[in-house]
DNA sequence: TATTGTTATACTCTATAACTATA
DNA sequence: TATAGTTATAGAGTATAACAATA
């Protein structure tokens, strides 16, 4: 039958293991599988060093931020705060942050960044940039530019908190 | 008290619930956040259709495909074989999604999407698009092909299921 | 013995809500 | 009463392993 043939010729067109166009040709598509693929490897990269996957987002915060109530940098990152709880704990006991009481409104903690914490900031930096390199290897340098501005407007678009970092 | 002052001022140069610098630079997290960002935009608007994340993509290897069995589909999706169970049982039971044994191998499913999955096809093609439309707005058209472009060659290099896709 | 589809299990992640201590 | 931080609970999502039927 002229189906059976026609279905056939597609299979040579599509081999096997392979995704279909319709998904590959939608950017959207592209763009939750590149993105959900980097989170996986940062989760793994940052676990061989003990870390979890925010403590490198939380750790940068407070280095580039001024004392910090939790509150502030579960914000600022988009965690709920009852996330920030755990992560702080194990960052706490690793000696890489401090939580003290504000004697102003004894309810907050204000949450530091110490020495160590600082030189961990910098060991996570590295790692996450070997991430990123790895990811764009096959990008010139001018395509990584293209790229990262088009990321920017993206999620300026939907979430505010991207806008003042466009700076530099 | 002073303090109180100086907090204010600095939240005035980095607002308060504002991304570090640091964070935003690099591509790589941009590209996880709004890469996580669209996926659960996708699994919201899908299932308002009381549709899962996967029944599109499902329903689209189907809809290109031959006949195939469902390991073909799950590895060409990257999905393990048994979750694919549990969403073919959903496209099943909504008439979307045939089962049959190959008679050659009754170890076998053979899967095919029927007349009605081929009309959702359609229905979850237009979501998928406006998703992509929502998220694209603030570039233009030629950005937007720069950054598919992008995509696709990032893809490609760490996953070669995408590399046919290329064509089109 | 190996493979297909299935089922069962367990584990991670995160969202929600309840709780405390302060205000 | 409202808020900051904490704790507890529950749910989604998924990875893993065991299983039955067939090859």
């Amino acid at each position: 039958m002229s189906t059976q043939v026609d279905i056939q010729e597609l299979a040579q067109v599509a081999p096997k293991g392979c995704l279909p166009k319709e998904l590959v040709s939608n950017t959207a598509f592209l763009l939750a599988r590149v993105g959900v693929a980097i989170k996986l490897a940062a989760a793994d990269e940052l676990e061989k060093l003990g870390c979890g996957l925010y403590d490198y987002g939380v750790l940068a915060t407070l280095g580039e931020g001024t004392q910090e109530t939790q509150a502030a940098v579960a914000d600022a990152l988009g965690l709920d705060r009852s996330m920030l709880v755990g992560i702080l704990d194990s960052l706490e006991e690793n000696g890489l942050v401090e939580r003290k009481r504000d004697p102003n409104d004894r309810r907050r903690h204000t949450v530091s960044i110490t020495t160590k914490g600082k030189r961990r900031l910098v060991e996570l930096r590295e790692v996450t940039s070997e991430i990123e390199q790895t990811f764009l290897e096959p990008l010139d340098e001018r395509t990584r530019k293209q790229l990262h501005e088009a990321l920017l407007r993206i999620a300026c678009a939907y979430d505010p908190r991207y806008v003042v970092g466009a700076g530099k």
